[in-house]
RNA sequence: GGGCCGGUAGCUCAGUCGGUAGAGCAGCUGGCUUUUAACCAGUUGGUCGUGGGUUCGAUUCCCGCCCGGCCCA
C-alpha cells in the first residue's frame, strides 16, 4: 500500500497519471484555484426538477459547476462527464466545437479523480438527464492514483477504514453516516443549548484521571516531568464547575479508555456528559427519552429506528426495571433473598465462567452477573435501575436502600446507550468510597479509581443536588444508522499498524 | 487471549486435486456527435500477505508470523 517517493517502482498507473501532469505543467498548468462555482449538483436537481427539455432550454441557465470527476464516455467528438461535488454528482457535455478545440482533445485524456469544473447551460439529455452543456471546462487539479472501480466500488472494510477519504470519495452510504453523526451531534448540542445548558471544555489530560472505572492512557509532560492521564471521563471537572455555580453543563468530547479495540470499543471515543443541578435521575431519564425521540423525528422523520432488522419505536415509553429484578428473569435458579448473598452468587459467578478473586462484594458480582446474563436480552429501549453502590462509587445512595444508587443505564439493542445517576454530593460519602476504590486498587484492580483530594475538597464546599447523565454518542450513531461495528461511525477508527 | 473465515492485477473477483495465473472495470492505441456499469477492435499490467518447511518444482500442501472480518472470553 505504500508508496516509494521515488524509485523505478512506481505504478505504472500512476507513473501514467504523473506523465500526463509533467506534459500540462510544460504547457503551463499551475493548478488554477481561481474557478467559483454558481451552483452545486444537488440544488440544480431540486431547483430544476420540475423542468423539461423544452422548458428547460427556454430558461437558457447559464451555471459553472466544479467537482471530481466520477465517469467519462467518450464517444468520439462528444463525451459526457459526471462531477461530483459535496451535495451530488451532475452531468457535462462536452462537444467538439463548442468549447476549444485544443481543450476539447486535451479532456479526453483526463482522468476519473480529476477535479474538474466547468461552465454552460443546462439542458436534458434524450433520456431527461439534467446535464450542463459546456462552453468552457478546466482541469484544476490533476488526480495521480486511480479511483476503485466504479460500479462494485471499494468493498474491502480494511482499506474503507484506513483510506477514509477513499470510501468517501466512492461510497456514497459512507459519506451519509458521516452527515448523519454531524446533525446527531448537531441536535443535541442545540436541544442542550435551549436548556440553557453551558457547553464547556475541561482537561484531557490529567494528573488524577477519574470520572469512570477504566485503565487509563499514560503519557509523559517532560519539562514537569511527570506523567499524566489522558481522561477516562470528565466527570468530576464538570461537578466542579457545579460547584462553581455553573447548574447546567454539558461536554461533548473524546474520552480515552486503554482497553481493547472490538466491534463497540475504539480507544477513543466521544461521550455527551452533562450535568444539572435542581433535579435528580428520574428527571434525567425523561430528558434523554424525550430527547432520543425528537432526534429520531429529526434525523429519520419518524420515532420508529430501524436496526439490525428490527424497528424500534422511541415514542413508546422505555421499560424500566431494576438490575435486581433483571438478574432474576435471566437467572431463575436465584431467588430474591440470596441476591446479596455471597456464595450465591460467587457460585453463579464461576457458573458463568466468570473471574471471582474472592475480593468482590456482593454488588460487583450482582453487576457481573447482570452483565453476563441479562445485557444482552435488553432489546427494546430498557432503562436499568437499582445499580449497587459497589459499583458506582460516585452515584448517591438510594434513600430506601444504601446497598443501592440512585442510578440507571440505558440498553437499546443489546448495547449500552448511557449512563445516568443522582449525583453524590456528600463529601464524607465520596471520600469514603474513594477510599474504597484506593484499596480495591492496591489489591490489584488497576481498574479501580484514584482518590481525587481536590474533587472532595470542591464537595465539601457544597454541590447542590445534581444529576449526571453520560451518553455513547458513537453507539447513539451506530442505533440510528444501522451500523453493525463502532468503527462504521468513526472516520478514522484505530487500527493495528 | 481462543475458534472460524479471508488476504491473487489499481479496484471487484475467479482459479490452480503441486507444473510460476485469468475475467470485468480502470489504463494504453484506434474507432464512434445525446452516453447512463456507453459501445466496438487491439493491448499493457502480478514478489498470488509474509517467513520457513516438504518437493525435481509451491501461489496451491504443512508450520510460524502480520493484517482484516465474524464469533467467543
Amino acid at each position: 500500500m505504500e508508496q516509494e517517493p521515488e524509485g523505478e517502482s512506481e505504478h505504472r498507473l500512476i507513473a501514467e497519471r504523473r506523465r500526463k501532469l509533467d506534459a500540462m505543467r510544460a504547457a503551463g498548468f499551475r493548478f488554477p484555484n481561481d474557478r467559483r462555482r454558481s451552483a452545486l449538483a444537488g440544488q440544480l436537481h431540486a431547483t430544476w426538477a420540475g423542468y423539461e427539455t423544452t422548458a428547460l432550454e427556454a430558461k437558457a441557465v447559464t451555471v459553472s459547476v466544479g467537482g471530481r470527476m466520477m465517469a467519462k464516455r467518450v464517444m468520439g467528438k462528444t463525451s459526457f462527464i459526471k462531477l461530483q461535488d459535496r451535495s451530488g454528482q451532475i452531468q457535462v457535455f462536452l462537444q467538439q466545437g463548442a468549447i476549444d478545440e485544443n481543450q476539447y482533445r486535451e479532456c479526453k485524456g483526463w482522468d476519473l479523480g480529476d477535479i474538474v469544473w466547468a461552465e454552460g447551460t443546462l439542458f436534458r439529455t434524450r433520456t431527461g438527464e439534467l446535464s450542463v452543456r459546456a462552453t468552457a471546462v478546466t482541469l484544476l487539479v490533476k488526480s495521480l492514483r486511480p479511483l476503485p472501480e466504479k460500479f462494485h466500488g471499494l468493498t474491502d472494510q480494511e482499506t474503507r477504514y484506513r483510506q477514509r477519504y477513499l470510501d468517501l470519495i466512492v461510497n456514497e452510504e459512507s459519506r451519509e453516516v458521516f452527515r448523519s453523526r454531524s446533525r446527531i451531534v448537531q441536535f443535541v448540542r442545540n436541544y442542550l443549548d435551549a436548556m440553557e445548558f453551558l457547553e464547556v471544555e475541561t482537561p484531557m489530560m490529567q494528573s488524577i484521571p477519574g470520572g469512570a472505572i477504566a485503565r487509563p492512557f499514560v503519557t509523559h509532560h517532560n519539562a514537569l516531568d511527570r506523567d499524566l492521564y489522558l481522561r477516562i471521563a470528565p466527570e468530576l471537572y464538570l461537578k466542579r464547575l457545579v460547584v462553581g455555580g455553573f447548574e447546567r453543563v454539558y461536554e461533548l468530547n473524546r474520552n480515552f479508555r486503554n482497553e481493547g479495540v472490538s466491534a463497540q470499543h475504539n480507544p477513543e471515543f466521544t461521550m455527551l456528559e452533562l450535568y444539572m443541578a435542581f433535579a435528580d435521575h428520574l428527571v434525567l431519564m425523561d430528558m434523554l427519552e424525550q430527547l432520543l425521540r425528537s432526534l429520531a423525528e429529526y434525523l429519520l422523520g419518524s420515532p420508529v429506528v430501524s436496526c439490525q432488522g428490527r424497528g424500534f419505536d422511541l415514542s413508546v415509553p422505555f421499560r424500566r426495571a431494576s438490575i435486581e429484578d433483571l438478574v432474576l428473569e435471566s437467572n431463575p435458579g436465584i431467588r430474591r433473598e440470596q441476591l446479596r448473598d455471597l456464595d450465591t452468587l460467587r457460585e453463579r459467578c464461576r457458573g458463568l465462567g466468570l473471574e471471582v478473586s474472592g475480593r468482590e462484594g456482593a454488588g460487583k458480582l450482582l453487576t457481573a452477573i447482570f452483565e453476563k446474563t441479562a445485557e444482552q436480552r435488553l432489546v427494546d429501549p430498557t432503562y436499568v435501575t437499582g445499580f449497587p453502590a459497589e459499583v458506582s462509587p460516585l452515584a448517591r445512595r438510594s434513600d430506601s436502600d444504601p446497598f443501592l444508587t440512585d442510578r440507571f443505564e440505558l440498553y437499546i439493542a443489546g448495547r449500552e446507550i448511557a449512563n445516568g445517576f443522582s449525583e453524590l454530593n456528600d463529601a464524607e460519602d465520596q471520600a469514603e468510597r474513594f477510599r474504597a476504590q484506593v484499596q480495591q486498587k492496591s489489591a490489584g484492580d488497576d481498574e479501580a479509581m484514584f482518590y481525587d483530594e481536590d474533587y472532595v475538597t470542591a464537595l465539601e464546599f457544597g454541590m447542590p443536588p445534581t444529576a449526571g447523565l453520560g451518553v455513547g454518542i458513537d453507539r447513539l450513531v451506530m442505533f440510528l444508522t444501522d451500523r453493525p461495528s463502532i468503527r462504521d461511525v468513526l472516520l478514522f477508527p484505530h487500527m493495528r499498524d
